[in-house]
DNA sequence: CGGACAAGCTGA
DNA sequence: CAGCTTGTCCGG
């Protein structure tokens, strides 16, 4: 999984004076454009005015042709090639990553098959900084004298050693582990994967981790940010939160933040923690398709230090990383920080019940209760029907079947074109939905509960939003005044408690075409299953399904995610799906050209490449170093060219 | 990327 | 053959 480019860097420079003749009078330094369609670097002189303020990451400007462009220096004490007339540098513009993380730009270019520039300027502030404040205290230190005891005291509980209540939940609705040791164990060695049910309080773990000294700290969301964040400062921990807190982490501070996180310089940097990396948040899906956990496995690898993954489901990668390390609660302990799971078996359920069959109906009714009903659909259709001769609803120009996004419009998610809601066959104009979608539960829901229901579908795209803003519609977060609220996966996000969540059709989830289905299924459920507490609250998970046997099910009606660990385990090797082996996506108009490339490599790096389907290609490998040498040592013909390197939607 | 320059097409 | 488009290469 870890690996270096078998290729030398693209960074690596002659120390100047190795082979006599260094010409002391002048500097030279290597310097890489912030410009995203050249990866070449380019050789400057340093004028005497700039003293000794340009290191290996500083941020300058240069003269490129006949423009000025941004760029990092990538190399110090250079021996610049002797044919070419030096220009200098143009400015100076601040400082940048540290020389650890050029390097490390330069591996995740390698492996995710990318432009280092995309990296640094991840890795860069987003303001200029030209000197690092003094370094903030690490880990627990006099601040938490200075606070007295209540820090004390929350520090104290963070470690699990708090006043042992017995399982009833404290009043902040966090469960508190019967015997958290656990937590202190996973830092004992290089490397752990640390599962602690959904209930548990999080940011214990980053609180022993800045025990160490300063942590880096990655959270999927802005939401446990803040959490962690607060926690951290409440047991006297300086805390820098990134990107604001760039020079002050990069000074030394304990870092906390989200995926871009993992870029975040940290001065005196002693433990890397990722918070729920199962969590898709943290890769990015643009290319190139880099994942924070990855890059902080790597990190913290280079720099010697412990780095602990969490997480109540791990992931396969993570569980493969960890060798064995797997750091576990008491069965009670974790079974306890699940949640109660009521599995409504609907295998014999007259298919007319719809998505509503009486058990739900019963606990929608139950006016004390504040209910979440997930259906991952959106719109108000997604297969219809002609009510008068019975024809599907189709596209007319791709066949594929249409959904209805909202009354009286039928789209067609291939293709994209859209028409009246009208039957091709006989002209009917009375279709009936037979695989609803969120907004026709919700009227539904509306109707069985009488009251109002909220529908919450995903912040849609920027675009989108700024119109909502314009035309000053209503806050997004809506749900907030209604009891009852259904949504798409996006309602676990946008609600903070309930004291139901109803899965409606599970078995969409557990039954999607994606090699990934299980785990994203039981990171779902995992987040509902925060919403609700562990076991000694009220709070009930609620799956419809017609495989309750399933191991996902099973999981979690046992909290007990090593069911699906083993059966996804089993399951990856047989079918040779990441991680036992190394995948990437190849897309885009110059993706066979591409591809045909990749297929002639010589038989000692060979790749095997599978498709196309859907304009798509497969690249598969028995692993990353050969899948991202072989990447790297195919060019990119003209045109564009998508490379996802370990997508997470095949 | 954006400019420079070379090679290819068109129209009188 | 000028005048314009399209493509490829290069920048220190």
């Amino acid at each position: 999984m870890t690996g270096r480019p078998s290729e030398p860097s693209l960074f690596e420079a002659e120390p100047a004076g190795s082979d006599g003749e260094a010409p002391l009078d002048r500097r030279v330094v290597r310097v890489l454009p912030d410009e995203p369609a050249i990866s070449k670097t380019f050789d400057y002189l340093v004028p005497e005015a700039f003293g000794d303020q340009v290191r290996v990451g500083t941020r300058v400007r240069i003269a490129l042709g006949p423009r000025r462009v941004g760029g990092w220096v990538v190399a110090t004490d250079v021996v610049a090639p002797p044919d070419v007339a030096l220009r200098p540098l143009a400015k100076l513009s601040g400082l940048g990553p540290t020389p650890e993380l050029i390097e490390l730009a330069d591996w995740a270019a390698w492996r995710w098959a990318g432009r280092p520039a995309s990296f640094l300027r991840t890795a860069s502030p987003d303001r200029v900084v030209d000197r690092l404040p003094s370094p903030l205290h690490p880990g627990l230190s006099d601040t938490r004298a200075a606070r007295g005891d209540r820090s004390r005291a929350a520090e104290a509980e963070a470690m699990g050693h708090g006043p042992r209540d017995p399982l009833p939940q404290p009043a902040d609705g966090t469960y508190r582990l019967g015997d958290a040791t656990v937590i202190r164990e996973a830092f004992a060695a290089e490397r752990a994967v640390l599962r602690l049910p959904p209930a548990v309080d999080v940011a214990a773990v980053a609180v022993q981790a800045a025990s160490l000294g300063h942590a880096l700290v990655l959270c999927p969301n802005q939401e446990l940010v803040g959490t962690v964040t607060r926690r951290l400062r409440q047991a006297g921990v300086g805390v820098a939160v990134h990107p604001g807190g760039w020079a002050q982490g990069a000074a030394g501070a304990t870092v906390v933040g989200t995926r871009a996180t993992a870029w975040a310089p940290v001065g005196g940097l002693a433990a890397v923690v990722v918070v729920d990396e199962h969590d898709e948040a943290h890769a990015q899906e643009r290319a190139p398709t880099w994942h924070a956990r990855e890059v902080a496995i790597e990190r913290a690898r280079r720099a010697e230090v412990p780095c602990v993954l969490v997480s109540p489901c791990p992931s396969q990668e993570a569980l493969r990383w960890g060798q064995g390390r797997l750091v576990v609660p008491s069965r009670s302990d974790e079974r306890g920080g699940w949640p109660i799971v009521d599995v409504v078996d609907r295998r014999r359920d007259d298919p007319r019940t719809g998505l509503f069959p009486p058990a739900l109906v019963k606990l929608l009714r139950d006016p004390g209760r504040r209910v979440v009903c997930v259906l991952n659909r959106t719109g108000r259709g997604r297969l219809l029907a002609c009510t008068a001769c019975g024809e599907l609803a189709r596209c007319e120009h791709c066949d594929a079947a249409v959904t209805l996004p909202e009354e009286g419009v039928l789209s067609c998610p291939r293709c994209g074109r859209t028409r009246p809601a009208v039957c091709l066959a006989c002209g009917g104009l009375r279709l009936k939905i037979l695989r609803q979608g969120v907004s026709r539960a919700r009227d539904e829901l509306e109707a069985l509960v009488g009251e109002a229901v909220a529908e919450i579908a995903a912040r849609t795209s920027p675009a989108s939003s700024k119109e909502k803003d314009r035309t000053g519609a209503e806050d997004p977060r809506r749900g907030r005044g209604t009891r009852v609220v259904v949504g798409t996966e996006a309602a676990l996000h946008q609600v903070d408690r309930a004291d139901v969540v109803a899965f409606l059709d599970l078995d969409q989830e557990l039954l999607a075409p994606r090699y990934r289905a299980s785990e994203q299924a039981l990171g779902l459920l995992a987040r509902a299953a925060r919403l609700l507490g562990g076991k000694a609250g009220r709070g009930r998970l609620l799956l419809q399904t017609r495989l309750p046997h399933h191991e996902v099910v099973q999981a979690v009606l046992h909290g007990d995610p090593a069911r699906v660990a083993q059966a996804e385990a089993d399951r990856r090797e047989l079918l040779r799906f990441p991680p036992v082996t190394a995948l990437a996506e190849v897309s885009g108009p110059a993706a066979d050209v591409f591809v045909a490339t990749l297929r002639a490599l010589p038989a000692g790096r060979a790749v095997e490449v599978l498709g196309p389907a859907d304009g798509r290609w497969l690249v598969r490998s028995p692993d990353h170093r050969i899948l991202s040498d072989a990447l790297a040592a195919t060019p990119r013909p003209p045109g564009r060219l998508r490379v996802a390197v370990d997508p997470l939607r095949v």
